[in-house]
DNA sequence: CGAGTATTGTACCGTTTGGTACAGTCGGGT
DNA sequence: ACCCGACTGTACCAAACGGTACAATACTCG
């Protein structure tokens, strides 16, 4: 009982990685087979809803990450700049920087959105409205801080976009470091 | 002969928009035909290569028509800033407002990017640069042009993603806004 | 018209896809 | 020792995959 929970969270990490690097429908289950070891039997054990349910449980699992890690920094923090600095790191250190990419964000491209559209639009809706609810609070008006939100998630879905198209870290780098110049 | 460039030209559209809407593994040869009502026949007659040729000619088109709409306008014209908003309108107009998703920056997310690095990598490095020239012409320091340049070609990338992730064009269209404030 | 090329439909190839069935193995609890 | 549920490996399935072969048709031009 108590080995079962980590385990599957290790097992959604590598599936998610998976995903992450092939789509979803490039990520085959030969792959994930491969990728985690397990045959086509143990795999449908955790997920009897094939690749579908496999892929709703990793946006759960990153969701939640981000829930704990990114969102709730930002929430109830008693000094807002703090909590948005600790929402950067959190960010730039989920994605290594730039060297990995936004699962959610290439979900939300291609035709795989239609199936995941609630969760993808849940995970960016939440990550914009506490960031912007942490920028009300440090003094900025409802409305400017909604713009700043919006701007500066979409920067950092941008950055990933083209860290990973020059193969370049640091575009990824000077996009947070302007997020930090236009949020502190 | 005078039909067949048209012709191809139309064809390109067609299955690119194939590709932008189900990703390079998704996008199926069955699918490519039904698109196009074109056999294997005569799909593989216009692309030997299959696939990987289509997928390679969908992108040359595409940057084919950045080159001429976007790229363009931000060169050698007399007034920097009028050059500036014409790659404006074209980009808003290319991607519908943000209906539209982005090929390239698709393509830069998941695996299909290593068969198309050296394309992708051209295409937005040529966007970044002939921006960054643009604004230097218009009196900013170099340094500062390069930044300005990746900031709002990585914030139209952003954009498109939020706007396809909540549905919303309103959030390409802010985008735009910001991006025309920043660069006037 | 006829020759020759451009285009197309169809049947087919081997492989891989996501998914199922099920017999077996394993380990903890009684 | 036994049992029962959790887990796993293997064989299998129909369908779809990308790709090939080729005969038949359409088109162009002399």
């Amino acid at each position: 009982m108590r080995r079962i929970a980590p385990d599957r969270v290790d097992l959604l990490a590598i599936v998610g990685e998976v995903f992450r690097e092939h789509g979803y429908e490039g990520a085959s289950l030969a792959l994930i087979g491969a990728a985690t070891g397990l045959g086509k039997g143990s795999l449908y054990h955790f997920f009897p809803g094939g690749k579908e349910e496999m892929a709703a449980a990793v946006i759960a699992h990153i969701d939640g990450w981000f829930e704990e890690n990114v969102f709730l920094p930002l929430q109830n923090t008693a000094d807002p700049h703090a909590g948005i600095e600790r929402m950067l790191e959190a960010t730039d250190s989920y994605f290594r920087s730039g060297r990995r990419v936004c699962l959610i964000g290439a979900f939300a491209l291609d035709e795989s959105r239609d199936l995941f559209a609630k969760a993808i639009k849940s995970y960016f809706g939440r990550w914009v409205a506490h960031l912007a609810e942490a920028l009300t609070r440090s003094g900025h008006s409802p409305a400017k801080a909604d713009e700043l939100a919006e701007e500066t998630v979409g920067a950092i879905q941008g950055a990933l976009t083209l860290a990973r198209a020059f193969d370049d870290t640091a575009v990824f780098s000077r996009a947070l470091q302007r997020a930090r110049a236009a949020l502190g």
